[in-house]
DNA sequence: CGTCAATTGATAGCGACTCTCAAAAGAATG
DNA sequence: CATTCTTTTGAGAGTCGCTATCAATTGACG
């Protein structure tokens, strides 16, 4: 009866060999659990109707454990890891290139990365639909995205000899952000099918055209 | 020691007399107390060092009575009394005018009026200093704006001959409240001498230049 | 003044979240 | 393998926002 192999870790599956301790492999293997318990049962309950010790209870850890993990119940639907990444290819783009044609680039190649990904992808839906129904955390979303608005904003204000918190770059990102997140509701909403980076271009476009002032 | 007179209502300053039974005035009365409680723990402890039932004591009624009339903690910093004006006087604009021109002036009416009343205008400099560093205030102010949004939106899109969730209506009007809230926070917390309407103004046309896609 | 309806306060309870502390388990050492 | 050392975990109590219930109070009205 050795048999709870389920996700024994054979070998680690990443580069290097015994890379990371039992330890290390102990924490993400928790931290997955407790995220793919919450999905199971976000999707079953709703968000409202689960409290957080049932997530615990069906991760088979204790309350305690989930809070250390997860700071806010908010946050177990929600991730930030794409921020680096973006900072980082933002900071790649050639010098003179605009703005916005930079954050669009950085855009198609992260999200593209993401959006190819079946299994990603998949997830990402889910989380956008929990951003569109549950108030609180469509207000993270907001957060999140306002501080990687500020993030990007602070390379794009270097680039073009500005400082971070001048009102043009505050508001150009603000602007290209809010447009972006509304760009993905409607894509959950109403066109699940269609090219999310499309409709984000077309969305920019649309920015670009309509302000007549 | 009559005086708690600081805002007693000496009488009725609406035109009709002793138009609403004491009732109604106990209803007002009570609310502002409560308010005024808040704005003063607020500004001496913080907002999250104080505690509702802190407040309720200070305004000297039950908790349960603060929940009656705010049904969130927030609710007490924020107000939502100007979006049926907004929405009225953008219906009573000129049918063919330019949507972002008025949105404008619906501003200018709006914001105009609260920004030349000194108590009123104290009272948005507080509330956006709130909204600035309280984040789950900040949150309800952004959806409160979004909300705003969906509303003027829906009768831009009416006179347009487009529906309410359209795309394009939907990012634009994203897009535009997304800058006047960020000229907002520039204007609290870099610029508070300013006057925000023209700071509003720059920042549409600064999204309006600044997109060369 | 007495009746009726609205407003209030007290109480109990839920759920998110924090803090503390002792038990458990991996890591490092002999 | 046994030993310490360190990290991770779970259990318990407590705070705060918020809801629901119900009895007591208070303005409205004939």
């Amino acid at each position: 009866m050795p048999d709870n192999d389920v996700m024994s870790p054979r070998t680690p599956d990443t580069g290097c060999p015994p890379r990371a301790g039992l330890r290390e492999r102990k924490k993400v293997q928790t931290r997955q659990a407790i995220r793919a318990a919450a999905y199971r049962l976000f999707a079953e309950h709703g968000y409202d109707a689960t409290p957080v010790d049932r997530i615990a209870a069906e991760a088979d850890v204790s309350p305690s454990t989930v809070f250390r993990y997860f700071p806010t119940k908010e946050d177990i639907v929600l991730t930030d890891e794409y921020d680096d990444m973006m900072a980082d290819m933002l900071r790649d783009r050639p010098e003179g290139e605009p703005p916005l044609v930079s954050l669009r680039m950085v855009l198609h190649e992260s999200l593209g990365a993401v959006l190819n990904d079946p299994a990603e992808r998949a997830e990402m839906v889910q989380r956008e639909k929990l951003v569109r129904d549950v108030p609180s955390i469509r207000a993270r979303a907001h957060e999140s995205m306002s501080l990687t608005g500020r993030l990007l904003g602070g390379i794009i204000a270097a680039r073009t000899g500005r400082t971070a918190d001048a009102l043009e770059v505050r508001v150009f990102t603000a602007a290209v952000f809010s447009v972006i997140h509304e760009a993905t509701m409607f894509w959950v909403e109403k066109a699940p099918d269609e090219d999310l980076l499309v409709l984000i271009d077309r969305s920019l476009r649309i920015l670009n055209r309509g302000l007549d002032v």
